[in-house]
DNA sequence: ACAAAACGATAACAAATGTTAAGGCTTTTG
DNA sequence: CAAAAGCCTTAACATTTGTTATCGTTTTGT
């Protein structure tokens, strides 16, 4: 838990007594490479703080095609955000891309911090926060930026994402196939 | 006021006083149309609510490409929201493309809220949490439509829009060229 | 350790989308 | 009110991207 208590108090003022209270009402988990975080549940009500792995949200479209829609490393937090806020059907799957080692948030614990933590709100807004800045970067980025372009950009971002995830998952993150990425990269030498 | 005052109620618990005192730190501005809200600006400390007319959020690609990022209209808050959580040059501008009246909220005003609100936190979490929302099914279409699709989806969720904004700004928010959306409409029929 | 599955590169061809240019219509502006 | 600017459509052509299939290599599960 130490992991998560650092990241919790780099982003809000919270007391020792605070934390411990809050990790109490949260556990460990681990995935099996290729397991999906949460099966078929009806509502999500986890939200992932990754120890040590790599977890990727995909989405299958109506035509049965798969699309990986982000990546999540150490430290990160990594929810079906959207189902979680909404409580409604969830559009997306976490899978494990390696054995993966988690720290489960559950939702009475979110709740509770929101309830009896100081800047329970506060580090809720920040959260929120944080992913509108990163889907809006994304957003900005498949409006002005190629594929090869998004594709140099990604290199930059997760220079070692080549030796942990399979080239089909990054083209299709990327917005296309892997015939195509494999033609950009023979251009880009 | 009234209408904001409305929309602040049905989004958290506030009192006529809170009401009051948080009303009176914004004030009213009116925009042609065609007008920038905010030109040049180093820093971006305004959210806009927008109490009559629409307005675009666009960008200027390297290339001198303009994109149409998000329309907003009655009764919405709208704001170059990343630049003004980061304080970092701002990537976006607001355009009004009707004469377009508003209720400006500064910085200093939300700042206000958010230390003197009972639910402040909260409203900032709610505001960034609804945001989310949007973005995150805005990326899911993206990837998962198909620009025809996404063109019949955009025709029940704005089902006026074509009344109130050019064609190519519409084609822009699509991600396609506006001779490439005159063919689907064609094909559409 | 081995058989099966997954993976990545490549080629040939098909489909989707962009580019440029022209014409006619509507709206804006002086 | 008239000129100018903006706007939408259409066509012809160019470019990008997708599809399908094959082959050799690597990884995986047992």
């Amino acid at each position: 838990m130490l992991q998560l208590k650092n990241v919790l108090k780099q982003m809000i003022q919270i007391s020792e007594e605070e934390l411990e209270a809050f990790t109490e009402l949260c556990y460990e988990k681990v995935f099996k490479r290729k397991a999906l975080l949460s099966q078929e549940a009806k509502f999500i009500n986890e939200v992932y703080f990754i120890k040590k792995g790599i977890i990727r949200v995909k989405l299958d479209d109506l035509g049965g095609t798969e699309h990986t829609i982000h990546f999540a490393i150490e430290n990160q937090f990594i929810a079906d955000y959207r189902a979680f806020l909404t409580q409604e059907k969830s559009a997306y799957q976490l899978q494990a891309l390696e054995d993966t080692e988690t720290i489960v948030m559950p939702k009475s614990a979110i709740d509770w911090g929101y309830a009896n933590l100081r800047q329970g709100e506060k580090l809720g807004r920040l959260i929120a926060e944080h992913y509108f800045i990163y889907l809006d970067s994304r957003i900005q980025h498949l409006y002005t930026l190629s594929p090869k372009e998004r594709y140099d950009l990604m290199n930059e971002i997760f220079p070692n994402i080549h030796n942990r995830v399979p080239q089909h998952m990054i083209a299709s993150y990327l917005g296309i196939t892997p015939v195509h990425l494999s033609r950009l990269k023979r251009q880009n030498q």
